[in-house]
DNA sequence: TCGCGGCTGATTGTCAACAATCATTCCTTG
DNA sequence: CAAGGAATGATTGTTGACAATCAGCCGCGA
């Protein structure tokens, strides 16, 4: 983890210009960055699950006082990607099959609802939009990485809801979306060999370009909820083998010791 | 609005049964405690829309420094009941018609899921509760008070998805509740006769009962958009009276002046 | 009259010191 | 030897002072 970058450039009046085009580049504020170093530290899985976030260490290495880093550490826990425990410690979340089952029930839930609007609200430009984010899957897919496909994944159905026009539910989506990713992460090895992955989205498109809310919102439902199924079986599979190990007797995470 | 409590009870070791029971009863940290008399404030309409929340006139109201203030209004901004514009301003969110739809349109998405996983999981207990809480809500309304029928609603939709033992998903219920209550108390003279309020709920209750998983989530679905577009057209009726004013030309919030 | 640049008071953002709380250890006591 | 209870060190919670930023105002010049 490296430095905040401090400077937010020029004092003087130059770039005025830009600033009226894309008024955020530099003032956000200190905490709001901080938060975002954090944020790609724990998706990265650089702080593992169980990882104890303290206040001191992190604004030291951070070059941050503490109370900023408190204030990143406060928005990181409304997103759920830190757990708090007043007066005592922060820390990352485990990884659990019961929140992975959560996650996924809800996203086929706000998916569904999204995927409804946009179908409901299409319009050409949001239907080429639309189109595109598709065209990027399949092409990824082609490729046969793994990480660019789960990207472009993430990115379809991002595309998707964005199109509904609905502030909240977006915003809400996107949240999940981050929590989703750390568990996509840690088991990378359950995604499903690239070349299906255009089939298993274009019907979804398919309804959404074709206006029909009511096919679109039950195919995100099924295609989430089956996506969801097979991670939370295998999360749990992982998670009893490991209650088995006489090492973690209730179901705690299992600590590593040398 | 008077000041925060700051007394947390004796320091001494009595009291130790009651803390046992109730761990949280007095730790709860200084910030969160003005968060819940600022949200008081808000929901209460004290705070009215647009209202500007300044740090400083704030931390003084309530006997309480700036940087517990802060945390507050940092907690409530996530919730949906603050807006926060970096570097200049805290206010109080505008009631548009926009997000009276957004509101509606996810909670029924949200309670949709919640009645279904409540059905798929009934039991006796549980069945028990739910049944109790509706007959809370046929009371009140006997009663013919608005208020207190309002609150029972509130609270039978609460009870329902809390029985779906879907944290996230009760969570994000939950805010979403809070900000909802706003604009119900802003109208609230479109409160339906309070004889009807039985029979609109009992066909939900009954399916949930039954363990009619796909039965309960339509019917709460529909629900949740009859009343939500009622809402909706209501308020957008005001607004765009509004918007034929001289006073706001872009579809501002209109000022009182005097 | 209009637009631009700098000033100014108000407000938010950041920091470092101080206070409160907690988990742990170790000691006492029966 | 077990149970309870005070010291202890580490960590979070709270505060007031200082710094950065902003919207509005005012005057200058074209």
């Amino acid at each position: 983890m490296r430095d905040i970058d401090r400077n937010r450039g020029p004092r003087n009046g130059a770039m005025s210009m830009q600033r009226l085009l894309n008024p955020r580049v530099d003032r956000r504020s200190l905490d709001r960055r901080v938060a975002d170093a954090l944020r790609e530290e724990i998706l990265s899985g650089r702080f593992p699950p169980g990882f104890r976030l303290v206040e001191t260490w992190l604004a030291q290495q951070l070059q941050v006082s503490r109370g900023t880093v408190r204030a990143a550490l406060s928005e990181l826990t409304h997103q759920g990607l830190v757990d708090q425990v007043a007066y005592t410690k922060w820390s990352v979340p485990d990884l659990r099959a019961q929140d992975a089952w959560e996650l996924y029930t809800l996203r086929a839930s706000l998916e569904g609802l999204g995927s409804s609007l946009a179908a409901e609200a299409v319009t050409p430009a949001s239907g080429a939009e639309l189109s595109a984010s598709f065209d990027r899957l399949v092409e990824s897919a082609a490729v046969g990485e793994v990480g660019p496909a789960v990207e472009a994944d993430l990115a379809l159905h991002k595309t998707i809801v964005a199109l509904s026009g609905h502030g909240r539910l977006i915003k809400q989506y996107e949240i999940l979306e981050q929590q989703l990713r750390r568990y996509m992460r840690s088991s990378n090895a359950l995604m499903h060999d690239t070349g299906e992955i255009g089939n298993q989205h274009r019907p979804l498109v398919d309804a959404i370009l074709a206006g029909q809310a009511a096919e679109a919102e039950a195919l995100a439902k099924s295609h989430n909820m089956t996506e969801g199924r097979k991670l939370y079986t295998k999360l749990l599979q992982i998670e009893q083998r490991a209650a088995l190990a006489p090492a973690s007797p209730q179901g705690k995470p299992i600590e590593l010791r040398s």
